[in-house]
DNA sequence: TAGTGCGGGGAAC
DNA sequence: GTTCCCCGCACTA
């Protein structure tokens, strides 16, 4: 029985691979596979029982780095790195903005700094903050695991994540320096009153301030050459890809990363679609604490509801396909072109004129654009391009803003009622995380 | 100041 | 022996 049950969880080792190939290695192995067929495009939110192959070009890889917050872990073997995950800060008193959103903040990764965070207060309602670990891995943080093993870099994840996703890096980032600007300005100045907007939000949303700092990632994600993920499936989606990266050549975008992590997003979906089909987890025979259903289960969850999601199914998805390109070409343009009016962009107040023209709307909250692109309602901008739902892959750790929007619904979706987290609304959050993750595009950069 | 990587050490299994 | 965690240190941005 129980032999039987590791050769159940062998096969789903060997099937356990973001790229569909096969693969049938340990992080922990003595040798591991030399002969990659496919390097794996970069995942900065891996979840649930992942292993992924990278190019030692990958710049991602080579920083190891990850949109959860994963802290270093000691495993005495300084040949594989492992860290294990954080969890995520939340507000003790559950309270949401005005707008609704929850407070789901980035636990500082440096021990003492994430003591110092949480004896900070909320931003929000100055009530207290309180970490919510990760027990995602037989009620230890999920971990991952970086190897460098010339020329791939080996990357594996055990467990599943089962808290929300916190702020990114690069939002912490920004909302901390947001933070810092809102002390040092008089709070009179028209910028105190952008940062007390943004602080409302919980901090997730991108400081435009970091504009600069974002097209100059973008520009170096693109120098890096880092998604090397072949369109090797082309669908619609792709096809309409491919035109974007031609359109956004012709307006200086050189290639459009954007979208070509939208590629990778898409192998994630088929690694997600094989956790589904294998039953989940990889294997290791080393590590008896392992098995977590749950894991499964809720990849199960997720992955029915991105079913549902699916382009195909989704009846606005296709009819919005033909805005996308023009769309895209004049955000992106206009992206670059609002960078001056940086101080009037992000706010809510339907006081405030639109200062940019296409694109980005100003007025409207990035959450919302969300609720309706998940609702499958297109969207206007500025030049009459509708918006489509397809093209709304909304990845929290991108530099999108829609992206950003994403996470923040995700953020106002997941209700926690005390101190727990509730299964069912869980999901319907995870899902629409998963919305985030397989269904629409990446398509507004913010930096 | 915070992020990151490395390593010592102890506890639990 | 393995895996977990805590802690401190050094380096970097």
């Amino acid at each position: 029985m129980l032999r039987a049950a590791e050769d159940v969880n062998m096969q789903q080792e060997d099937l356990a691979s973001p790229n569909g190939d096969m693969i049938s290695w340990d992080i922990n192995d003595i040798k591991l596979p030399k002969d990659v067929k496919q390097i794996d495009s970069f995942q900065e939110w891996p979840d649930c029982y992942v292993k992924c192959i990278y190019s030692s070009d990958d710049k991602n890889a080579q920083r190891h780095l990850s949109s959860w917050a994963m802290r270093n872990t000691n495993n005495h073997n300084s040949r594989i790195l492992k860290k294990s995950c954080l969890g995520v800060v939340v507000c003790s008193n559950n309270c949401s903005t005005p707008d609704g959103r929850k407070m789901y903040l980035r636990p500082a990764i440096c021990d003492k700094a994430r003591q110092k965070q949480q004896r900070k207060s909320c931003p929000n309602c100055n009530g207290s903050l309180k970490l919510i670990p990760c027990r995602g891995h037989g009620g230890y943080p999920v971990t991952n695991f970086w190897r460098h093993e010339e020329p791939f870099i080996f990357f594996q994840s055990k467990g599943a994540h089962d808290h929300p996703r916190p702020e990114t890096k690069l939002e912490a980032e920004a909302r901390r320096s947001i933070q810092k600007a809102h002390t040092a300005v008089p709070p009179t100045s028209p910028r105190f009153k952008r940062s007390r907007d943004i602080e409302s939000l919980t901090g997730e949303m991108q400081s435009q301030d970091t504009l600069p700092l974002i097209i100059s990632e973008q520009e170096e994600l693109l120098s890096q050459d880092n998604f090397r993920g072949s369109f090797r499936d082309k669908t619609s989606e792709e096809h309409v890809l491919d035109n974007c990266l031609s359109l956004t050549e012709g307006y200086g975008f050189g290639k459009a990363s954007y979208l070509i992590q939208h590629a990778q997003v898409m192998g994630y979906d088929k690694h997600m679609n094989k956790c589904k089909q294998v039953g989940m987890r990889d294997y290791d025979s080393r590590d008896p604490t392992e098995p977590v259903a749950s894991a499964y289960s809720e990849c199960r969850e997720q992955q029915s509801w991105a079913k549902n999601m699916e382009l195909g199914k989704n009846p606005l998805a296709d009819k919005h396909h033909n805005g996308a390109t023009t769309f895209l070409a004049g955000l992106h343009c206009e992206t670059l072109g609002s960078l001056n009016a940086v101080d009037f962009g992000i706010s809510n107040a339907p006081e405030i004129p639109p200062i940019v023209k296409v694109g980005y709307h100003p007025l409207r909250s990035n959450a919302t654009m969300f609720e309706e692109m998940c609702e499958g309602k297109p969207h206007l901008n500025y030049n009459n391009c509708n918006i489509p739902a397809s093209f709304c892959q909304l990845s929290p750790e991108d530099p999108y803003l829609i992206a950003d929007a994403a996470h923040h619904y995700y953020q106002n979706a997941l209700p926690m009622k005390g101190n727990e987290w509730h299964i069912e609304d869980e999901r319907k959050c995870v899902n629409l995380d998963h919305c985030n993750n397989e269904t629409f595009f990446n398509l507004f950069p913010l930096r």
